[in-house]
DNA sequence: CAATGCGCACAGG
DNA sequence: CCTGTGCGCATTG
């Protein structure tokens, strides 16, 4: 309950300081929160992390400062318009869309279900600074309570990167842990890591010959893609490139498409978001930094903090493996693992999700609706389409790209077991 | 004094 | 040109 609260607190708030043209940050948020309901700071900072981690807020960092953003909103503000006059086009698009995907076969080569995913949540183009300037708070004096389990674990999996999806931001910990957050809140870490974040370790980011990376604003697309990223030196991107076998393709654009641009398809992937999201790595530089150099680590988590784990998993699988039907070994072992995953998905990991998928509105409908990854294997298309109260186009997006797809591939799962 | 309102300069498309 | 953003200053309660 307080957790819905929050999200409609936060997000009216933000709401609220953007139509007022001031820049919603973390102390305005807090401050206004405080006024209208209450809540102390640490509370509001702490949802607000977590609303952070599950995409409904996306934690920017536009002209030098941290500014947060309504997902819902940002999203897709290329067309606006859809509401009004949606009713046919949209209608027809995503009808369209749908068929098409459904057969499937446009996908494989290039991934419809990316390419969609990129136009959706596509702009949310992340910037870091370069040379942000700490004009705010440079507190960071607190950062005692890093115990918490956050890290991405899963991230050892970075695999795909590729899907702008997850690329946009580091979710670890959706519901799962508690926000134990204290007083600590993460003051700091939220404007201090936008800080520390430019500073400079950047480990191995991209090598400047990204220049596009900077492009615009500032990208902080190293943190932002992902914190995984920031961890393994290196690797990552290794990692990206080499793990396409296992999409085989289908998927992830980097992979397949050329080697040449491979560079650079990374790179739009990864910026895919819009603004400049920092990522929560930078929220939490703690633990990231724990592990700095090496590995990561992942201390305690539950299985859902890998959240990312099980999104990337799906992904690949269900789109290389059915879709394309050529999946790897490998594939079918991650399967298997995201499988049973599913089954243990809390209502927060579903809608991360589909936060995540792109769908962030919708997103929401899942958590309301309280369905969790048992859930999801039950719904029919008709709940998807007329259960959740969404719109059709995104409706029918995410049945056939998703729930469809995961149904599918965890009882294929099955059966084979 | 805090909360608001808003003109205007900026940046990206 | 249009749109989104948010600084800086004026206004309000």
């Amino acid at each position: 309950m307080s957790e819905s609260k929050y999200r409609e607190w936060i997000l009216d708030t933000i709401d609220s300081l953007r139509s007022r043209k001031a820049r919603p940050d973390l102390e305005r948020i807090c401050r206004m929160v405080r006024r209208r309901h209450g809540s102390e700071p640490e509370r509001t900072c702490a949802e607000l992390e977590k609303l952070i981690q599950e995409q409904t807020v996306l934690k920017v960092n536009y002209k030098g400062s941290i500014s947060y953003r309504n997902a819902a909103k940002v999203q897709r503000r290329s067309r606006k318009k859809d509401d009004v006059s949606l009713a046919t086009a949209a209608r027809r698009s995503a009808m369209e869309e749908a068929s098409h995907s459904d057969l499937s076969n446009g996908d494989s080569a290039f991934g419809a279900v990316d390419q969609d995913e990129e136009d959706l949540e596509g702009d949310t183009s992340m910037a870091m600074d370069t040379d942000s300037n700490p004009d705010e708070e440079g507190a960071e004096e607190s950062r005692d309570g890093q115990d918490r389990p956050s890290p991405s674990p899963a991230c050892e999996d970075a695999t795909v990167q590729c899907a702008p999806v997850q690329a946009v931001s580091a979710p670890c910990s959706p519901s799962g842990s508690r926000p134990s957050s204290g007083p600590h809140c993460s003051s700091g870490s939220a404007l201090d890591c936008a800080a520390s974040q430019k500073a400079g370790e950047r480990p191995n980011s991209l090598p400047p010959s990204s220049p596009r990376a900077l492009t615009h604003n500032e990208l902080a697309y190293d943190s932002a893609v992902s914190p995984v990223e920031g961890q393994h030196p290196g690797m990552q991107r290794d990692k990206v490139e080499s793990k396409p076998e296992d999409h085989s393709g289908a998927t992830s654009p980097c992979a397949s498409t050329i080697g040449k641009k491979e560079a650079e398809s990374r790179v739009e992937d990864s910026s895919l978001s819009p603004d400049q999201l920092v990522p929560d790595s930078i929220a939490r530089p703690d633990e990231v930094r724990n592990v700095s150099d090496g590995r990561l680590l992942k201390v305690s988590l539950p299985p859902e903090n890998c959240t990312f784990k099980k999104i990337n998993t799906p992904f690949t699988a269900a789109e290389g493996g059915l879709l394309n039907g050529s999946a790897g070994d490998e594939v079918s072992v991650k399967m298997e693992k995201m499988n049973h995953n599913l089954l243990q998905w809390t209502v927060a990991d579903v809608a991360s999700y589909f936060s995540a998928a792109g769908f962030p509105e919708q997103a929401v409908a899942f958590r309301t609706q309280e369905i969790d990854g048992k859930s999801l294997l039950l719904m029919q298309r008709s709940d998807v389409l007329t259960g959740l109260s969404i719109r059709l186009g995104p409706a029918l997006k995410i049945y056939e790209r998703h729930v469809k797809v995961l149904q599918r591939t965890h009882f294929l799962e099955c059966e084979d077991i």
